[in-house]
DNA sequence: GCTGCTTTGTGAACGTGTGCACGAGTGCCT
DNA sequence: AGGCACTCGTGCACACGTTCACAAAGCAGC
């Protein structure tokens, strides 16, 4: 009714995966399909149909019924819903292993997160260059945050500091933080944190491993205490 | 009744949460702690503590009423319930930037996941040293994961070679599957596959800093196609 | 041993997410 | 113009996950 989108709140389940469909739709742009149907879209992004089309209007009607979606179009509805309008700069906390492995790789900037800075503790890594960005020194933080208006941080520090970078990024003004350390972030209830923790999802893999396995093998239980 | 475990299955959602239980339980072991409560659990993983009493029932009734969990004896049987009683070597496709941060996190091995092997297609790459791992080429993939007993591949390849890199790596025996790589990869059902997607993280926290932003403000929709 | 305090383990209610099935709208062909 | 084939959008039922609330069970102190 109302020209003005009633803003209604998309599921998280649904916001989880509008980024796969996005990714789906950009390569098939480039490949020159111009319409897509939701059974296509399922079966590239591997979910099922009904899902697709139920993800697809919480965003409006933009399909047409015995046809599918216009790609372009659907591409530009996804992106405005994300935000991914204009870009949204990040700003690194940890230059160690993975800090370097982030900010060198590229599909960050290309896909609109460009690396606005990256910042350590350690002044021994403070000044060196990692693909382009220059090391600086945490305390500048508040102010590359300021300057370049980033509201994003990645925290990629050892599990030790983590909690004092995100302290520090909050209090330079950041409001979204993707966190890398294995660790449970303290953060006030108005900041969004997401994390991804690679041990624990081999550790996931573990276990479905252990079950594949029979359960059973092994299964004489000792009830030995743990060792360490 | 029967000594042996009835092999009931786990949630999903509490499969996800086990390993951070173990985390904690870990550092407070360490710390000196031998009892904690659901509660004090509940705090620390910054979940809700009838959820910590939901998930640990699944494993059994180890607590004790009125007291709370012993450390070690929870620890030993969240080990045993996801298998990481002993070692799962891995395999890491890809020698790229993203490759060797993996190979050089320290975090994999002391966690139960040494790097048994990293391999890559590019002959460049061949023979150089990350870490202490040789780069082998991923020809010789079949017979790492056989020698080693390799069960786990990690793909930290570039999309583009990801469900090649996934294909051999099923072909050479590996039954699971940790991929950095942004694509889904098609796999046998048999194999279980779990996907770490950067940009995806970026995008949904995205989501949430452009609706926070008020949502209307930019919110005139000009109806311009996707540029791109 | 009994009382009172603490904390677990779990049934039940609730909320969220998934998938089916089908009406409704659209384009194409005759 | 009418019929047909196709695909979207969505109501509904079901499965899964979360949270509450409380009985059962253990410990400590008297």
């Amino acid at each position: 009714m109302a020209p003005e989108r009633a803003r209604r709140r998309i599921p998280d389940a649904t916001v989880a995966r509008l980024p796969v469909y996005l990714r789906i739709l950009t390569e098939q742009g480039d490949e020159g399909v111009d319409s897509i149907s939701s059974e296509r879209l399922a079966e590239l992004g591997g979910v099922n149909a009904a899902k697709v089309r139920k993800d697809l209007s919480y965003l409006g009607s933009y399909g047409t019924r015995g046809v599918g979606y216009e790609v372009a179009y659907l591409m530009y509805q996804i992106r405005r819903e994300l935000g991914l309008t204009h870009d949204w700069p990040v700003v690194i906390v940890g230059a160690g292993n993975l800090g370097q492995a982030l900010a060198g790789y590229g599909g960050f900037g290309e896909r609109g997160f460009p690396v606005a800075g990256i910042v350590d503790i350690d002044d021994g890594k403070v000044g060196s260059v990692l693909s382009g960005v220059r090391v600086r020194h945490i305390d500048e933080l508040p102010q590359i945050v300021q300057t370049k208006r980033v509201s994003i941080g990645v925290v990629a520090t050892p599990a030790s500091a983590a909690q004092d970078a995100a302290d520090r990024l909050v209090r330079a003004g950041v409001t979204s933080i993707l966190n890398f350390a294995p660790v449970v972030l303290a953060v006030p209830r108005a900041i969004e944190v997401r994390k991804v923790d690679l041990a624990v999802e081999l550790q996931i893999l573990s276990y479905h491993e252990q079950r594949r396995a029979g359960g059973a093998i092994h299964a004489v239980g000792t009830t030995r205490p743990a060792s360490a």
